[in-house]
DNA sequence: ACCCTCACCTGCACGC
DNA sequence: TGCGTGCAGGTGAGGG
């Protein structure tokens, strides 16, 4: 279910809750979670790991760790870790903070034991959501990881870029917003609402897209994820964990309102199947 | 290199 | 109540 807004929240309130704390062992009870590594090699691993950051790429949540009893010099910037735990979400996945006698609930495929009496669960309905660890300095070598887009955000994601990535695609815009290896962050409702924001019709090629408004797609991505990033305000709670989005779905300007009138025109809000996903578009702010 | 379809899972809302 | 269908905020493999 998430995109990059919502992931952003999620490292956010790691951040405020497990950095800095060392895990003091952990279980997987979905093997296909971690594969192809063991749970035993897994478990070992991650054991007695200082969590010294919590960062992310693109959807990827990245939890960088220090082993605890390996003497070391001064730290330096490419140092900082010795391997990442890269947890990419998918559609379900989940992260819950725990006390020790909190229930752990149905579809938990992995636990982390907190050294401050905490457990650290993830969550995930659907089994798409993937671990992996990755060693010091592997991270840019690292297949799934290596292929993403710039980030959104950063000064390489700008209008020569995206100009070329457009250039580049037969595929409607909709399509190519949501292939991570061209832009990052975006995902089936946030792909729509830049869309519509930017007033530019799903199913235009991407090529065909006049330079004229390539700057207000470009605006429009950038604007869309700020604004998610801003207003997403999930609990913390220990029966939620890290959740996010709930209150969010009062933002969506055209995502899941088909039938709705549009909130500039007035005109009906479609809906269509493009790419196997649904879209949503206003035939009259976005035409083709 | 690109682009499409399918596969991976569970659960929920819907119509009959 | 049950059952069948389609759908869900994601991506990777495999094929053309």
């Amino acid at each position: 279910m998430p995109e990059l807004p919502e992931v952003e929240h999620v490292v956010r309130a790691l951040r405020r809750t497990i950095k800095g704390r060392t895990i003091v062992g952990s279980e997987v009870r979905l093997p296909k979670l971690i594969a192809p590594l063991s749970a035993a090699t897994f478990n070992r691993r991650v054991k007695d790991s200082f969590i010294s950051g919590v960062s992310r790429r693109g959807k990827f949540i990245l939890i960088e760790f220090q082993k605890r009893e390996r003497k070391r010099g001064p730290l330096t910037k490419s140092h900082n870790h010795d391997f990442i735990l890269a947890v990419h979400l998918r559609m379900t996945g989940k992260f819950l903070y725990l006390h020790l006698d909190d229930d752990i609930p149905k579809h938990s495929h992995a636990v982390f034991y907190i050294d401050n009496d905490r457990r650290l669960v993830f969550r995930d309905q659907r089994q798409f959501g993937v671990m992996k660890l990755i060693d010091n300095g592997q991270l840019t070598h690292t297949k799934g990881i290596k292929e993403l887009a710039p980030e959104p955000f950063g000064e390489d994601f700008n209008l020569e870029y995206l100009k070329a990535v457009l250039q580049g695609s037969r595929r409607s815009l909709k399509v190519l917003l949501l292939d991570q290896t061209k832009v990052l962050g975006l995902g089936n409702i946030y792909a729509s609402e830049a869309l519509f924001r930017a007033r530019i019709n799903p199913f235009k090629p991407a090529a065909e897209l006049s330079a004229r408004r390539v700057p207000l797609l470009y605006e429009a991505v950038r604007d869309v994820l700020q604004f998610a990033v801003d207003h997403i305000r999930g609990s913390i709670s220990l029966e939620d964990g890290f959740s996010y989005g709930a209150a969010f779905e009062s933002f969506w300007q055209v995502y899941d309102r088909e039938g709705e009138p549009c909130v500039r025109c007035g005109a009906r809000i479609r809906r269509a199947t493009l790419g196997g996903r649904s879209t949503y578009w206003c035939s009259r702010c976005q035409r083709r």
